[in-house]
DNA sequence: CGCGGAGGTTGACCTGAATCAAACAGAGCA
DNA sequence: TGCTCTGTTTGATTCAGGTCAACCTCCGCG
């Protein structure tokens, strides 16, 4: 399936100043795919042929090294993944696959080379989205040495509470179990965490989160734009 | 002091193959200053006014949350820092502090942005530099999460033998105390992390060490290109 | 020379988190 | 309805690493 029907991708900062004929070229090469839920779609250490677009579902980040594995980030839509090896030429660091259905588009990296070459308005939004993902990445480095289990649990629930418009009662993105590698411990600790966060009015019922005292939660997580804004 | 002068600022990478005039024009603006050891450069959470190349000297970059603080990479000549910053015209999240007596090239932000806007060349490079430094990040991440203290150590021994070209015998770039920052543990636990190496054929005499056998030491480390390589 | 101070090491101890093991809960399905 | 699989929770235990305190070692400097 081609993917010249997707006018939400027309608008995603990375491609909304660039010139029309680049789009359209990058988009005519490309194409749309659905996966099932639990489908790799890139592994670490192999050369990075596709930069990938999510447009519906959900995928994970994640990177194994002498049989451990751990989860470095799960996205929603709309998102772009893997950026830095496209333009590098350079084997993915991480590995992906989704976690539900999910509606993926696929370009080739040479052809996102090639238009990022001719293109400057693409070539300044690459730099924008590079230089996002790499202050992510540093804050995510921040709150691993500096912060124990729990107080990463503690502002990782204060970020998805703000993001979510700061309603005080929503759904966990994905099973307890992720969410425990993305945080950097095991099951195990998050679920010790967990209740440890109840003298600070925050109530789980399985994947149920309800902040009863966000003050109160504020007051221990002790968060920081430096660390947990999301684009700052 | 005038930028003029530093024909391997011209020669870096970032410079090499942007517009003469362009690159003229960001030096003329810019300026270049000694530092004495132990200066606060840039302060976490302050607008990144300036853009810096290190010249000579040595230059650490740390974080802090909540009375806690750490290393978050120690930058020897030639490197820039800290780009990401500079073009998205966002708050730096780490803090820099000269170590040694350094001299440092400082460009105004605005100025990088203004010709990163106008010099296609110079914004690819920025591209290229913005990837190098997210995918640093990504490996370091992946240090942390999934090697314990003495295998992150046993692995930084072996990255800094490679980056000498193999010599079995080196000096260590800094003091041990900063090191385990860096590394995501205590002096104590490092103190210990090197006695444990001990087996593997790792001699530490003051700040010097001695790889005394590399395949036994590597059999332990298990290095891979995908959080090792400098390049990859 | 001797002093002072910073970095480094060592030992004792504590704690956060991993591991191991078992029980439990819920969803999907025969 | 009950089975099975997967994820979750709980408890017991172990372990890696942090903390605290003492001491040591080196180097710069008066």
């Amino acid at each position: 399936m081609r993917a010249t029907d997707h006018p939400e991708v027309r608008a995603l900062p990375l491609f909304a100043d660039m010139d029309q004929d680049n789009f359209d070229r990058l988009m005519h090469a490309g194409y749309v795919q659905n996966f099932p839920p639990k489908v790799d779609l890139v592994v670490e250490g192999e050369p990075a042929d596709f930069f990938h677009i999510l447009v519906s579902g959900s995928v994970e980040l994640f990177a194994a090294w002498n049989g451990r594995e751990t989860s470095m980030a799960i996205l929603a839509p709309l998102s772009t993944f893997i950026l830095a090896a496209t333009v590098k030429d350079a084997p993915y660091l991480m590995s992906g696959r989704t976690l539900e259905k999910s509606r993926i588009v696929l370009l080739a990296s040479e052809d996102v080379r090639a238009v990022f070459e001719e293109d400057g308005a693409f070539a300044r939004a690459v730099v924008t989205e590079l230089a996002a993902g790499y202050r992510s990445m540093v804050k995510s480095a921040k709150d691993l040495k500096l912060r124990t289990s729990m107080e990463r649990l503690a502002n990782y629930l204060l970020r998805e509470y703000e993001s979510r418009g700061r309603q005080p009662v929503f759904e966990l993105p994905t099973e307890k179990r992720r969410l425990a590698a993305l945080l950097g411990m095991t099951p195990e600790n998050m679920s010790r965490a967990i209740k440890a966060l109840i003298p600070y009015g925050v109530i789980f019922e399985g994947s149920t989160v309800t902040i009863a005292d966000v003050d109160d939660l504020t007051g221990f997580a002790k968060p920081t734009p430096l660390i947990d804004d999301p684009g700052g």
